[in-house]
DNA sequence: CGACTTTGACCTGCGC
DNA sequence: GCGCAGGTCAAAGTCG
């Protein structure tokens, strides 16, 4: 049974580097991009804030764990047939790249016009066809990236990474993989494999990395927004709604992504009385926002009509694997207190 | 045979 | 400029 702990990134090796307990010391929510595709998911009430207790963001975060639940009772990796990828960023002039800086919170998030990052495989193999007509295939790998970009920073989708407790590395999450590549990850005898999603013209990818710290958490950070339906899986644990899988995508078309109905928070559903005060679901993030539909989000998906119904009735206390950093536990008791 | 994984080489960005 | 580390490519191998 995997344990969750959720939170944006900026850079993958800030979890590494980071000395700190995740989250420590950070204040997501009014940090948000307004830009950011995905507005809610910072301003969601599970904000950790200045009070320094989660304002019950967390609760509907329980909702979609709810929906893990049901949909993964026999398989720990499919936590993410909730989540999904991240949502689509509509490369936002001054960059949003997601951030995960937890003990840093205002670090500043990497710099990035993400639409290079989108279109640079096409410029790569746009390259590539024009030049291949020169015949001199000895140099055509070395020189036909070169034009890729020599004064352009490479740009990146905005990333969204999980923690999860597994022992299985690469989580299932609905949707389909393709590996591309491993890599050994410096001060971390755990490689970190790169994944991409073989839909078509999907330029989602992501990255999976186990914790050196723990190795039985598994990190796996999403980089872009599947532009398709979350595709059925075999054992039907998906079932998602094409607008739900826009949670993961549906930006191609710019449509359906991440627009979720009004929120409306649930103060304090009945079921997070029973878990143990150890959930901690982190979102962290160093730009702002505004807007806040991403609770919603979850919340309507344990009202996901596609997941078997008894989905919605149990928790199995699932919660109480959910990576919790000390200091949030502390929080969290204070606030049960209350 | 197609889809996927493995793996070494290569590219890019960044710090010194 | 150099070296390091992260990220990507693509050929070869594996699997169903």
């Amino acid at each position: 049974m995997p344990v969750i702990n959720l939170y944006m990134e900026e850079k993958v090796q800030d979890l590494k580097n980071e000395n700190q307990p995740m989250m420590a010391n950070s204040t997501f929510s009014d940090q948000i991009p307004t830009s950011f595709a995905f507005p809610g998911i910072f301003d969601m009430p599970c904000d950790y804030n200045e009070k320094g207790s989660f304002d019950l963001g967390f609760m509907d975060i329980l909702g979609f764990q709810d929906y893990y639940c049901t949909t993964s009772n026999s398989t720990p990796s499919s936590l993410f047939d909730l989540i999904q990828t991240p949502p689509v960023v509509p490369s936002p002039a001054s960059t949003s790249e997601v951030v995960n800086t937890p003990a840093t919170p205002n670090s500043t998030s990497i710099s990035s016009s993400s639409t290079e990052a989108a279109n640079d495989h096409d410029q790569i193999k746009a390259t590539k066809v024009e030049q291949d007509e020169e015949g001199e295939q000895e140099k055509t790998k070395k020189e036909l990236l070169k034009p890729k970009k020599k004064n352009q920073k490479r740009q990146r989708e905005p990333r969204f990474a999980f923690m999860t407790k597994s022992e299985v590395d690469h989580l299932d999450d609905g949707f389909r993989w393709r590996k591309y590549g491993q890599k050994a990850v410096k001060n971390s005898p755990f490689p970190r494999s790169y994944y991409r999603c073989t839909t078509p013209a999907c330029g989602v990818k992501k990255r999976v990395e186990r914790s050196s710290d723990d190795p039985s958490i598994v990190v796996t950070t999403y980089e872009g927004t599947h532009t398709h339906p979350c595709p059925v899986t075999p054992r039907g644990s998906i079932g998602i709604m094409p607008e739900t899988a826009a949670f993961g995508g549906g930006v191609g078309g710019g449509a359906s992504s991440f627009i979720f109905p009004t929120p409306h928070y649930q103060q304090q559903p009945p079921y997070i009385q029973n878990q143990t005060p150890t959930t901690s679901l982190s979102f962290s993030t160093t730009t702002n926002t505004s807007s806040s539909s991403f609770p919603t989000f979850f919340q309507d998906r344990r009202f996901c009509p596609s997941s078997s119904s008894d989905s919605l009735l149990r928790d199995h206390g699932l919660l109480q694997d959910m990576i919790v950093p000390s200091h949030v536990q502390k929080e969290l008791k204070e606030e049960w207190k209350e």
